[in-house]
DNA sequence: TTGTAAGCGTTATCAA
DNA sequence: TTGATAACGCTTACAA
């Protein structure tokens, strides 16, 4: 079967090329009968415009880059789940960018964005992946993005974030109320601004209190299973042991239940352990896990229509939203031991 | 900024529009000045060449479409990490289509194939979104396509498939060895092939057994968690309980043995509990998860690797590669009790 | 080795 | 209301 195309539809129906493209974009501007006659011929022929001719004439493509570094993580999937529900909502594809924190396959996704095959981005990573020209008015420079989760050094342009301090101050300051002085903390990567936001209000809420800082209980972690794993696992070899385990994501905290279990600690009786995100696993760990939730289909959903509005034309001032966490108590926190 | 289009360079670099397409293209058939040149006002421009051109002209747009039901599922996470992995490695993009199981979403998605904004497909679904001529040779209707995880009905294209029958009568027979007569199933959909499949696995290990089956203890899921909750639940209240319960993913394992400890259930003395994919956190849930392997990164890898086979201008014959799958055993099994 | 020009499949402008 | 035609940005056959 040769592909069929708008000329045998034009051919089939007896008119013009115009008039077919008319009939499925404009219908309105075709009469009644010839409108009736190209729809039986696209109906009959099982004709679709073909996107790349489309897409070339009204320069859109109608796919948003989502540029994010590990769709494992199970808070990332969530995330691109309601992108793409959003996304597919308003007649957008989503073209996934798995970036595995590496710069240079995110150099190559905002190529592929800059080269027109998307019409603008969403970028979840804190590195600026380009070249500016400081002579030329910034926004000019770039694709159309919303930045979300990492924030990025650039000023103008729309953002969605969480107070990632204050955020990490409160669960701290939660351990605190427990009776806790000794908490550990295991962070993300440091060159990432989430890590460092979080760290901050970690010092924060000790400091406030008047609790000493050992630099012994922060460990960096990378937001994986295993870091959590090795994090508790060298802080168990410490000779004055956390009563409590602040890690900066979930799925690092289920490393640390995992390591504790398996030297017979109890939790939350001997070490309390509180993680970062709320993904449903969380909840399904034994302890349940006391966690930050982040509103992850609140922010797919503001990123994404923030990015379509923009797509559609808007020129309103850019703006950065923030979302707000909340403190979720389950059951891997208790008061500090005796 | 206006965008540096490809006649900028021609005229930057004071030759032709051809010599500067040859010099991206087949730099070996243009002299090394011209080409220098030409690379130079590239590299001064930031010149990118226009996708949505370059598509049209080569009928080609170097994005593959994943077709999946539901990317948080740990099991498609990774799957379309690797596939995100294999296509980004051979040139190629990811253009996701995460269809919650709709049919509708799932014909969306096919239809953008169609019209040729994607090259080719990886359809994870078993549900047929073709209009198919039988007048016509089947293979000229069809987009380029690999079939994986639910097989479809259609002979003469190239899939990736697991015994499931084979695997989940493995599973069955490993309880069988530990003394268990009274094991439950919960299913997966069951218009989905995978869950037929594991349950007449489960159904054939049972009768060669000699062991009769209760269909009290079948209990259809949809492989989410609260499936595997409620299904539990159900088996709990039956006046003769099962001793093993075998869900068809680990997503509503995990669910299961949430719920039996929170009815006080040991795990496995008074129950033992099996599950499917062996997802990362099936290694993280007290009691680590008994579970059936399947080899996620190499049907993902297998998957891409056909496909873009099949888009280079491969004719081979299409083939059905069967992946082997391997019982996992950790703490979530053990005797029947007494 | 390079240039000219056709053409990929659409949409949009303009004229009829 | 419809048709003819140019144009989108690129690659490639053919000619020079």
């Amino acid at each position: 079967m040769a592909k069929v195309g708008i000329k045998d539809i034009a051919r089939i129906a007896n008119v013009s090329l115009a008039t077919v493209s008319r009939t499925l974009r404009t219908p309105d501007l075709v009469q009644e009968a010839t409108r009736q006659r190209v729809l039986d011929a696209v109906a009959e022929s099982g004709y679709k415009p073909n996107r790349m001719g489309m897409n070339l004439r009204t320069q859109r493509t109608g796919n948003i880059m989502v540029i994010i570094p590990d769709i494992t993580n199970p808070f990332n999937a969530d995330l691109i789940r309601s992108i793409e529900e959003t996304a597919s909502n308003n007649g957008y594809a989503v073209l996934l960018g798995d970036t595995q924190s590496s710069p240079e396959r995110e150099q190559q996704y905002v190529d592929l964005v800059e080269a027109g095959q998307a019409d603008g981005m969403l970028y979840f990573s804190g590195r600026n992946p380009f070249n500016i020209n400081p002579d030329k008015p910034l926004l000019e420079q770039l694709p159309t993005m919303v930045n979300s989760n990492e924030e990025l050094d650039l000023d103008g342009i729309d953002k969605v974030l969480l107070d990632n301090a204050k955020a990490a101050s409160e669960a701290v300051q939660y351990l605190l109320d427990l009776g806790h002085t000794r908490i550990a903390a295991v962070t993300g990567p440091m060159n990432t601004k989430s890590a460092n936001g979080r760290l901050q209000g970690y010092r924060q809420a000790l400091q406030q209190a008047g609790v000493e800082i050992d630099d012994k209980l922060i460990i960096e972690g990378d937001y994986h299973i295993d870091a959590g794993v090795e994090a508790t696992e060298k802080l168990l070899r410490l000779k004055q042991r956390p009563t409590a385990i602040f890690c900066f994501n979930d799925d690092m905290a289920i490393g640390a239940i995992n390591v504790l279990q398996a030297n017979d600690y109890r939790i939350p009786e001997d070490i309390s352990v509180i993680g970062f995100d709320d993904i449903l696993y969380s909840t399904y760990v034994r302890p349940a896990l006391t966690t930050v939730s982040q509103p992850v289909q609140e922010i797919g959903r503001l990123c994404t229509e923030k990015l379509i509005a923009r797509l559609r034309g808007s020129h309103d001032e850019p703006t950065t939203t923030y979302v707000s966490h909340k403190l979720v108590v389950r059951d891997s926190t208790g008061p500090a031991p005796k």
